[in-house]
DNA sequence: TTGTAGGCGTTATCAC
DNA sequence: GTGATAACGCCTACAA
């Protein structure tokens, strides 16, 4: 492999001027920029990138920590993130936490062992105080998931209103004893949801059933699983949020086989807007979240960061969803 | 940031013991190690790793080429393929060509700059002749994707051979007038499932309608307007195969909108099984791909030509498809 | 305008 | 067992 070396021989000049031509930095006569444009040419000359890390102590690539591509939203987000940091000339690492503590911080080791510049988070397991010290090695921005904390950006929706809406819409539709079923690893982001979720049941006086304690639905299968077993032990339910439109098509599909109706025996509402949830039969309610913006900004500030370390960057960057209602929840005897 | 360095000064020692610690070597004494450990420890002390690529000249990152992340096929591979990398040490970069011949181009030259050791192309939009060169900086080896080459390693099923099953099976079920639907960039994958459809029409002594080309459909939206398409100017036609179950999908929720019924006014046969084929009303007949299996399969080839790259290694490793063959093509008044 | 030389942090070689 | 030294390939003061 030719190194900047072979190219300064093979033109008969030095190092420092190959490098200039390479950097496209001044004070080369043209002349001679012909000769090392040639030379370079003749020998399939590339910088190695490693030397230039090391010089450079930059590597122009990210992390994004996620619990697993095959989630749609996860899907969405690191698609469009990539798409961004290409144009910025980024790399961009994958790391499946799969909700394991333990990988999320192997991962954030990638920051301290200087693999990326930088690390987005979309997924957080770990407390605050574990994540804190890799903050020293490198910036840190959070998408989607979010925190009580200022120490680094944040670009999310409110989960907590957006659940408290969708939950009200259920009530509007009528239901009154409405399941909260949920899944994957316990974060601010879920313990969020599921405020807004109470918070509408509270101010509507309706109950909060504590007995339907469904924790352990990430997918369709799951929920299948959840409709079967609320229409076994729980009848009386009459609606359900979930933070999954794979669950919620899940839910939907397996009423299907069955001799319960939705929205009429059961109001479904899901969450990310999935292609699915469009397609299902009744089609599904759910939140819309603007994923590629807030996957665009996120590298944006991200990538800001590391050009502008010094300057302080707006901490908090709050996106909008939108309840889009379809048929899951279009009771045909609605109460208002 | 605390280098080597300040780790063998702080236990008052050299570099190169430090370093015989870090990489676990034999010929220190125990009492040192502890004490280099400690140093380790009090100095928070990382090996940086732009200095150990440049010294070893491997990177331990792979780049994985696809056309995008969110297309479900290629998002279970990189999930898999990530995976089965991290089991190794590995990291994974994502490369999404998007289907352009540049970008593909742009994304090997990570192999020339030794930004990655190896790359895994999921999808091929350039021909040989241009890839070839890059196969001097490190090994490529294809996935899903394949040629008539044997250079590099194929890992694949025999998509021609699947067609003309799935083909079949539209006559069988009593289908006469076929439609082949299609999309994406051509490569040889997308003229073997052509081919493998035509010879099951040539062998049955069914027509190849030429004059419905529909080669643009890629989504569920592509599928809806496919369907439209089909309803309106091709109206005799009775069978559909796709090589998609978006496709598929698009064009079963659209028949249900209207006043045709799958499978008896129109069979339709998609490729992947997708979640989505299976939630389907009617559930969508599909070629299922060992997805896990071929991702697994790929990365393993991949690292054991990085770690013995003087060994020749088996080129190629076909697996097997399966039929699925659910509601949308099992017509009332089926042909045998 | 061009070149010399040192160092980024690590590890392999060789001498002690 | 341990340490000095060179080298991986590049960039950049500084000198000329």
């Amino acid at each position: 492999m030719a190194t900047i070396e072979d190219v300064a021989k093979l033109a008969g000049l030095s190092r420092t001027t190959v490098s200039r031509v390479i950097n496209d930095q001044p004070y080369v006569t043209e002349e001679k920029r012909q000769r090392i444009i040639q030379a370079m040419r003749d020998l399939g000359y590339v910088p190695n990138s490693s030397a230039r890390r090391l010089r450079s102590q930059r590597t122009e690539t990210i992390a994004v920590l996620l619990p697993r591509i095959t989630n749609p939203f996860f899907g969405n987000l690191i698609e469009s993130m990539e798409e961004k940091a290409s144009e910025w000339g980024y790399q961009v690492i994958v790391c499946q936490t799969h909700g394991s503590k333990k990988k999320e911080l192997d991962y954030l080791q990638l920051l301290k062992t200087k693999q990326v510049d930088g690390v987005i988070m979309a997924s957080v397991v770990n407390e605050w105080e574990e994540i804190l010290p890799y903050l020293e090695s490198g910036p840190i921005v959070f998408c989607n998931e979010y925190m009580d904390e200022e120490k680094v950006p944040m670009i999310h929706m409110n989960h907590r209103q957006a659940s408290y809406e969708a939950t009200c819409h259920l009530i509007e539709q009528g239901c009154r004893q409405i399941a909260y079923i949920t899944g994957g690893p316990l974060s601010y982001l879920s313990t969020e949801r599921r405020r807004g979720f109470q918070d509408a049941l509270v101010e509507h006086g309706l109950p909060i059933l504590e007995e339907v304690d469904i924790d352990w639905a990430i997918d369709v299968k799951d929920g299948q699983k959840a409709f079967l077993h609320i229409k076994k032990r729980f009848p009386y339910v009459d609606g359900v949020f979930t933070g999954s439109d794979e669950v919620a098509a899940g839910i939907v599909y397996e009423a299907s086989q069955s001799d319960w109706s939705i929205p009429d025996d059961l109001a479904v509402v899901g969450f990310d807007n999935q292609m699915l949830s469009l397609l299902m039969v009744p089609s599904v309610t759910t939140v819309e979240q603007p994923v590629r913006e807030m996957a665009s900004r996120t590298v944006e500030v991200l990538i800001q960061q590391l050009l502008h370390p010094q300057v302080v960057v707006k901490k908090r960057h709050i996106f909008d969803y939108k309840l889009l209602i379809r048929d899951s929840t279009k009771k045909k005897v609605s109460v208002v």
